[in-house]
DNA sequence: ACCGTCCGCTAAACCGGTTTAGCGTCCTGT
DNA sequence: ACAGGACGCTAAACCGGTTTAGCGGACGGT
């Protein structure tokens, strides 16, 4: 422990100079009702002209809140701030956390374990963003005891969650395509978790919203027409270049991230192949991004306000 | 205070369990070697069986530290989000944190004061994005006198910093469009901070890399030729929306930050402007955001990994 | 057999606040 | 004049760990 005893200023240091006691200062910031208008008023010019300012961590642990919320997030935050999704995202969560006065703290991985970063994190809630309730880490710590929401992951044992119809949108997605007269289309999805078991959660339930609407035109999505790349620009591009060098000419692109469908874009654009000529994209979520490139389907994105709820 | 006194395990109740002191579970984790290999092995399974997990707070106000660094922004997060040049800053940092097992905390003004906001973080330093010296919370708190490295602003009294040329990157851009013949030139600039003083920060330097590659073409900026949005895509759409509307019909554009230059090719699609035979636009930042548009012209950002020093 | 060490563990102080119980004192009602 | 109460403030417990000082027993050396 670093011999800071010197230079920080504590409650008891104003206490003494104001001539009080440690609960007066206490109860001149917190309930100055408690205290006659002029004792209050006192301490604090006393604690201001000695530049007295509560230890946050101190006050966290007596009253038992940390004024602070945090984004859960199975994947390194390298790769969750890469992916423009995630930044609408967190903007949504941002602006609520923002108007109540709490923090936001992002919790990912450290070494390796959620559970341990989580431990670590001084949270009163937490948002868990694509979390699977059979998650290994996750169903182990049981959340911590915390008050949660689930994003992107079925409800849960009394935790609040929230999503999108991925399986009705990712139908539209594939009607759309179909409708076109596409017949070898790509399937781009995305990157398991943390290599848990596939065709679960989000990518799972758009998978089975792309072959719902094949099997209605009667035909078959064939395994290797499916790539998952992470969930990233960069992703896109490289794994519709792996395509493309192997020999496939898909004429239609069917992503489950606008992320991943800007990659085949540009993809595409070093290829020479041009859209929407040569070849369609469909990407999903709706990010505002999209709107400057070559106009992809999209299905909105409401989970970013609404999670607000929790708050 | 709640009575949560029940339900979650301390690390008195395993220590009663086990038939030993606190102190001995506390060993347990933190210094097994202080304790015998069969006495630590055995605390470790009952602390287990029972579901015992130390109390993050606590553990930071006696051991004084939070193994949480914080990133300061003087915007409120939800504009923050908004900007990809930030998500890509923010990508740089996060995977240092995250290497050294730190946790990242986003602070930004809460109720109008970054000061407050900054007080109530558990931190254990702070990397502060686009702050002056002289910002007035920033002054008067002298960052709480926790270790801090700045981003864009000047170095100051012991803090370390990290920035870019602006100066010269906006002259080489500058001298780009000038080189290309443009002679109405817009030039749009990046919304203050708080409403504190232009032309210092970011926006100064830049700007006066401009003005310094136009004088020495002769030429001179004029005021009504400067605009400055917010630095999203949305901003820089709206804004030359407004120019456009107004009966200004510039040539070129040149943008202080890529997010702006992706809003203005935008409205020059709406407005049926071809790029870049009737309009040049030059960016700045060199997001990987940009390469899927029309290509900018750029200066590269490297501080996303240099202020990885500070860990 | 005796003294000195080292080992393994415990008791208690501490971190810096918040909160409860309670103690004087002055005011008020009758 | 005196009981009752409200007011203003203080002492001390408490939150849940970490850390220092130290205690008792076993072991080793001579």
């Amino acid at each position: 422990m670093a011999k800071a005893s010197d230079q920080r200023v504590g409650i008891a240091d104003v206490a003494r100079e104001a001539g009080v006691s440690k609960s007066a200062v206490s109860f001149a910031f917190n309930s100055p009702d408690r205290l006659s208008a002029e004792t209050a008023s006192r301490i604090r010019d006393v604690a201001e002209r000695m530049g007295y300012r509560p230890h946050p961590v101190a006050r966290m642990l007596s009253s038992g809140q940390t004024t602070t919320i945090g984004i859960l997030s199975p994947q390194a935050l390298g790769q969750v701030f890469a992916n423009p999704f995630f930044a609408l995202f967190a903007e949504g969560v941002a602006s609520v956390t923002e108007e109540h006065g709490f923090g936001l703290l992002f919790i990912s991985p450290l070494h390796g374990s959620l559970a341990g970063a989580l431990d670590r994190a001084t949270v009163d809630g937490v948002v868990a963003l694509g979390l699977d309730e059979r998650h290994p880490e996750m169903g182990s710590i049981r959340l911590a005891g915390l008050p949660a929401v689930l994003v992107d992951s079925p409800a849960w044992s009394g935790h609040r969650a929230v999503l999108v119809d991925d399986e009705g949108g990712a139908r539209l997605a594939a009607e759309h395509l179909l409708g076109l007269g596409h017949r070898d289309v790509l399937v781009m999805g995305i990157e398991a978790a943390v290599g848990d078991t596939d065709d679960e959660g989000v990518a799972g339930r758009r998978l089975t919203g792309y072959r719902s609407s094949f099997a209605t035109a009667g035909l078959e999505l064939s395994p290797d027409r499916i790539v998952r790349p992470p969930a990233t620009i960069e992703g896109g591009e490289a794994a519709f270049l792996r395509v493309w060098s192997r020999g496939d000419r898909p004429t239609a692109v069917l992503c489950m991230s606008d992320a991943t469908a800007t990659g085949v874009l540009a993809a595409a654009r070093r290829l020479s192949i041009r859209v929407p000529e040569e070849l369609s994209i469909v990407g999903f979520d709706d990010l505002p991004l999209t709107r400057f490139t070559d106009p992809p389907l999209t299905t909105v994105h409401q989970p970013v306000r609404r999670k607000g709820e929790v708050a």
